[in-house]
Formats: structure tokens, sequence, C-alpha cells
DNA sequence: TTTATATTGTGTCATAGTAACACAATGGAA
DNA sequence: TTCCATTGTGTTACTATGACACAATATAAA
């Protein structure tokens, strides 16, 4: 693929006129999970320039919601409408963000921004944590410089600014809240089998769990369909279908698992 | 206490300079909760021209972090240095800030704010909550615009823009926490007695315990010292004062009170 | 066709945690 | 001295959890 010299329109404008359409000095990033051949993988946008991965985020448009800048980031990289997003952390360390990332951008097209650009102040980033499907996400390779990827949470190598840090804390309220809120309605396809489901809550925990256990505890919460249908295709017993049963999964998401108190 | 006519120093350095001294387009608010006469209380102010109570709030300094800047907002109007603070949600909608709210203010001294200055645009907040030991405050009536008060959780009135549902979202958080993090060591006083710390949580889950079960419950933590010493006073059998093992209980805001999953 | 293998479906038992409940002890008021 | 409100403590039934065993079955191998 050959670089192109000129600076694209979008760049462009961005630079100059960046500072009208969105809110300055705010930031959103998203930290996408998906589940996919029994590993946690997150969504990550490979950095050519500086060589290092980062988190799809974007900014927030004057007159948008911050949720609503969330959702467009996402719809942009994965074509998905309707996405479970949540946001869980607040970034506002005065150095985190880091202009020369900016900088180094426009280097490639032989453009400086000057020092007094709205991109080059400080940047506070307001953190989503996004649970998708991943059958359904075809990943939009849109542009020349970035490349967009699946990346599993166990390999995460280095990544731009201090979104190794963002990572962290979205997998750490992920985890605090599998133990009180239903998860996998989003995380898998619409039909599952139980060790499906146990092998997603054994990564996200990062822990083995006992089969028959897991299977007693999820039946007791009472939000599941077992089908008639089994998945074959191992040299073994065939294990059964399960959907979601959408409305007491809704009601479990707004009460929680345990009533506890 | 008569009204000023002329424009306080810092009120014209806020319109003039506050685009260079802060982050724009971006706020912080407390949702400070304290424990007085059985009560769950917050701290609210005075917003006299508009005549509602608003959440303590400010600005970002440009190269201020975020939680330093709402610590320095509770240093403020608490007097106190060592509060218990956590980011819990933010707020973004682009309907949610009203700007006449700032008109106001400034036309009580004549001034009105041109429509391109910096106050005037949409401003996002990110929520803290603070838990503080009410016997340690002393509020600070710092300013002739504003009384600072202590506000029981269940007469809340109309609060100014948006604050009522940052108020809701605090508490729900609050109530969320309660279940898997010790709390009442940053609400209550160095001692206290078995039936306070009782009442307190039961305040906050706005529910009726068993005393007999919290009991058990809350040794079972261990978390806590029984000290020898008896609270007199009562005409009935005095209960005896406890204090919070700070080593075991610095262990249990880290790792939680349920392992469970 | 038969046998082997991996993995699933289901059940039991001991233990820990929780809810519901009763009675003796005591500081101060009557 | 008696009474009352409230505290300290213990018991019992029930539910949830962790540890564990055996029968059933879809494919692969013999």
């Amino acid at each position: 693929m050959a670089k192109p010299t000129k600076l694209p329109a979008d760049f462009k404008l961005l630079l100059e006129k960046g500072d009208k359409i969105y809110q300055t000095g705010i930031s959103v990033d998203c930290v996408v999970f998906g589940f996919h051949e029994n590993a946690l993988k997150i969504l990550l946008i490979k950095v050519n320039y500086i060589n290092k991965w980062a988190l799809p985020g974007g900014f927030i448009q004057k007159d948008e919601n911050v949720d609503a800048a969330a959702y467009q980031i996402l719809k942009e990289r994965t074509g998905i409408n309707n996405i479970f997003l949540q946001e869980f952390s607040v970034f506002g360390s005065p150095h985190r963000s880091d202009a020369s990332v900016h900088q180094n951008r426009y280097q490639e097209y032989g453009v400086k921004i000057p020092k007094d650009n709205w991109l080059m102040q400080r940047f506070i980033t307001v953190g989503y944590f996004a649970l998708i499907d991943f059958t359904e996400v075809e990943l939009m390779q849109e542009s020349y410089l970035e490349g967009c990827n699946w990346i599993d949470i166990n390999k995460v190598g280095p990544l731009m600014m201090d979104h190794e840090n963002i990572v962290s804390k979205a997998l750490e309220t992920l985890r605090n809240q599998i133990a009180y809120t239903p998860i996998g309605k989003n995380l898998l396809p619409k039909k599952f089998t139980m060790p499906e489901l146990q092998k997603l809550y054994e990564t996200i925990l990062n822990k083995k769990l006992d089969r028959r256990n897991f299977q007693r505890k999820m039946i007791g919460f009472g939000i599941l369909n077992r089908l008639s249908e089994t998945r074959k295709g191992g040299a073994h017993k065939a294990p059964f279908l399960y959907t979601f049963n959408d409305k007491k999964y809704q009601k479990a998401l707004k009460e929680g698992l345990y009533g506890s108190w």
C-alpha cells in the first residue's frame, strides 16, 4: 500500500476546524471485548507511525452525548449498531496524553502542528467498555494508516500512552461486574453451550471453575433456556444448546444476581 | 448581608481568564455523604440567584489531575484533607449544562456574559462521591452568595440542572459498593457502637436489618476491634464501642468482602 | 461392527453462610 | 426498688457452595 504524501482532507479538517466541531481537551476510548476460540480478546488499532497498538477512540462533537460518541466510534470500527457499552472510568492525569502522537501522525505528511493547536493540549479521556458478539463483527479497515485487529487479552503488548492502564481498569471492572451482573448475552452468539459459557467465565475470571457447580449456579439464575438441540461435532457426548431468556436477563441486569443485603 | 454591587475580582478573573486557567467544557461535581443523627446527609450549596440547591463543584486546572480538582473543591468546602473520594460516573448529555446559571450569577453584578465566553458552552461533568466523618467537618461559608449545608438524603428538594440525577447515581453506586466493600470508616467517628454502624447500613440500604445477624456478619468480616469501653447515656444497657482495625480494613478495601467467584 | 476416548448430564454429601427467632443482662427513668 | 428500653449472646432451620462419582453418548480408532 503506497503511502500518500498529501494530507488527506479529513486530517486537514480535524487539525484546522476540530476545535469548532469537537469538545476540546476531552476524548473517549473504548475497550471492546469479544470472545473467540476460547479466548477473551480486545479490539486494538495499529498505529503505524509509532509502531504501537492503541484503543479505538475519538472525540465528542459539541452537541453530542458522550455515550453517543462512544457508540459512533464503535459503529465505525465494527459496523455493529446495538452494542453493550458502559462508561467505567475517567482518566484524568495531566500527563496522560501525549501530543507527540498527533505530531507524528501529521509529520507523515510533512505537516507540523502548531503548538497552540487544539490537538496539542492535555486531554482527559472517558473510558468505555463494550461487550460484543465476535461472530457479528466485520472489522473496518478503512484507513490506510491504521489496521484494526482482535488481540488476545493475555497477549496485549505495549500500548500507546496510558492505554494499558485503561485496559487493566476495564478488565477489572468486567471482573467485578460478572459477580453481580449477568454476562454472556453480549459476548456469545445467540445459541451456545454450557461449556462455552463456562469457558467465557473462566477466561474473564482467569480461574478454573467446577463444571457441575457452574451449571447448577447458572441454571439457578433462571436466565437460560435450554433448547432440545445439541451441538454435535466433537468426539464425545453432544452438549445441549442454550439461549438467554431475554425477559429474565433484562430483569437480572437491573436487579443483579445476588440480592445479598 | 448586603449585596455587593461591584463584580468581585475572582469572578472577573473566572470570566475573562478562566479558559486560560481551566480545562474548558469539563467540570467536576461532588456528592459528599456524611452521617449524623441517624441520617445520611449530603453537602449542598445554596445558589441564591436561582433559589435552588446544587452540588459543590468546580473546574479542572489545565495541569491538574481530575482527582486533584475534586479534592481541592472538597477541601475548600469542608476543610478536610484526607477525604475518601471516588469517581463514579460521567454526565455527558449535551443539554445537561445550563448557561443561564452563569448568566444569572453575573447578572447580579450587572454583567452580561458574552455568548462566546467559555462559560457559555456545553459542559461535561465528572461525578465524584465522598465519604466523610461528619464530626470532623467545619463548613466553610466563605462566599456571600452561597451557603453550604448538610441535607438529609431523603429531604433533598429540586436541585440545579441535572444534579438530582447525579445524586441518584451516587447513592446507587454507594449501595452497590456496600455489598462488597467495607463502609463506615470514613463515615463514622473513630469510636462507634454496633447499633450506630447498623443504622448507617440501614440508612444507606434503606431497609431494616436484623440486629443479631448484622452483628455476626460484621464481626465475621474481622475488620472491627471491640473496646472494653461502653457508650453510656441511654436508659438501657450500654453498648460496646468499636474501632476499625486499620490493617484489616485496608486489606478488605483492596480484596473486597466476598470472595465469591 | 465393535471398542475406545473424550466430554457431557446428573446427583450426593459435607460445610459455610443466612434468616428467623428468644432470653438474659443492664443503664437510667419512674 | 421497680420498670423499661435496648444490648449481648445462642439456637435452629434453610439455602448456597465446594468437592466429588458415575452413567450416557458422539465420534474416532480398531
